[in-house]
DNA sequence: AAGACGGGGGT
DNA sequence: ACCCCAGTCTT
């Protein structure tokens, strides 16, 4: 008769507790389009676009991104405005950004980071994405923690500490790292993901068919549902906008051309364009006059016709914009270069106005969808994807 | 520690 | 309405 030590019996329930994330995962994993690979670029380029984005959503943007940028010297090489373009509709447009400034860092330095520590130092890497670049393209042991594995982990180990604030993150982080095995690390992370996309779900957990039942502490103590425990979110604020629609017969194209602004590199929509935009109080957003007024005085481009459209609300995830249009025609001196900045101060988050030509032979550029949701309202669809 | 940063889908 | 999503950076 052997006896057996606490600390054997914990290492023998992790044991147990891992093969059953992986059988589990083995049977009833998703083919995705990132998991036909073990490139570590385009599996980064999955993960970015993953960070606070949902799978559904991913995969068109993922494929098409792939396709036309397959390695990351591709990427590195394409112009900034490019990149934007197809990152267009996903949101958090800084990690377009920084995926093409690390891109590029890469490229210079000849070869794609395989290290966890060495991954960490890309801009836009953060813990996350550097844990499951590193486990899931290198098999390299180390855990990782999202919003799934939040969740997962909360309830298999009962933490009721609020997941928001910085014990209870680290008491997440410790049973990851604990429990993430010396073989298999990458599908192992994918299967703690898997689960509480699928099974271990925000409101009603799926525990009849969890592969963890039997190990779960919040199951036991009756509290899923309840877990993981996190602060409410901040309730999102109004910001009343103004934005002007103008279009212009170019007298030496005969082309139709957009006004269109670019916004500045670190702000809201950093690196887009849009139809120029003020931020007005809520009281002044009617009178016609006075917004025609602030625009010619803002944009220093002489309009005529200027009309309001009905207003629309664009929602983000902490400001409620609320914008109201205005059609009008413009005449002025532009190019459709981008890199042309005016020879004037523009307003507010702007670095540049263009005259963007509506038939066709323009640059690629990135839109927002709030842009693009004041455009159509104004009857005006840009070409392309 | 708290905010900023998009957009869409589910309840 | 409210919550959540394969998070990271800045202040």
């Amino acid at each position: 008769m052997t006896t057996t030590s606490a600390a054997e019996k914990s290492a023998e329930k992790i044991a147990a507790e891992q093969s059953a994330f992986l059988t589990w995962f083995d049977r009833v994993k998703r083919d995705l389009p990132w998991r036909r690979t073990r490139d570590a670029y385009a599996i980064w380029v999955s993960e970015v676009m993953l960070q606070q984005t949902r799978v559904e959503t991913v995969i068109p943007y993922f494929e098409r991104f792939l396709t036309d940028y397959p390695t990351v010297f591709a990427l590195a090489e394409a112009p900034l405005d490019d990149v934007l373009e197809r990152w267009s509709g996903l949101g958090y447009y800084r990690r377009a950004r920084m995926l093409h400034a690390g891109a590029q860092a890469i490229a210079a330095r000849g070869k794609f980071p395989e290290k966890h520590a060495d991954l960490l130092e890309v801009k836009g890497i953060g813990p996350y994405t550097a844990g499951a670049v590193a486990s899931i393209a290198y098999d390299e042991v180390v855990p990782l923690v999202d919003g799934n594995v939040e969740r997962v982990l909360s309830r298999l180990r009962g933490i009721e500490d609020d997941v928001t604030k910085t014990v209870g993150k680290r008491a997440i982080w410790r049973e990851a790292e604990a429990l993430v095995p010396l073989k298999r690390a990458g599908d192992f992370n994918q299967a703690l993901m898997e689960l509480g996309a699928t099974v271990c779900t925000p409101r009603n957990p799926s525990c009849g068919t969890c592969p963890l039942a039997g190990y779960c502490v919040a199951k036991e103590k009756g509290i899923a549902a309840d877990l993981p425990r996190k602060k409410k979110a901040a309730k999102a604020k109004d910001e009343h906008r103004v934005a002007l629609v103008a279009v212009r017969r170019n007298p030496a194209t005969e082309g139709l051309e957009l006004l269109l602004a670019r916004r500045k590199p670190d702000v809201r929509f950093g690196g887009l364009h849009e139809p120029p935009q003020l931020v007005v109080d809520a009281a002044k957003e009617d009178a016609d006059d006075a917004v025609a007024g602030d625009f010619v005085k803002a944009f220093g481009v002489p309009l005529e016709g200027l009309f309001p459209l009905p207003a629309l609300v664009h929602v983000l995830s902490h400001r409620r914009l609320l914008v109201v249009p205005y059609r009008a025609k413009f005449k002025g001196e532009f190019g459709s270069d981008a890199s042309q900045d005016l020879p004037r101060a523009l307003p507010g988050d702007y670095d540049a106005l263009i005259a963007y030509p509506l038939a066709g032979g323009a640059p690629s550029i990135g839109l927002s969808t709030l842009a693009k949701k004041i455009l159509a309202s104004a009857g005006i669809a840009l070409r392309g994807r």
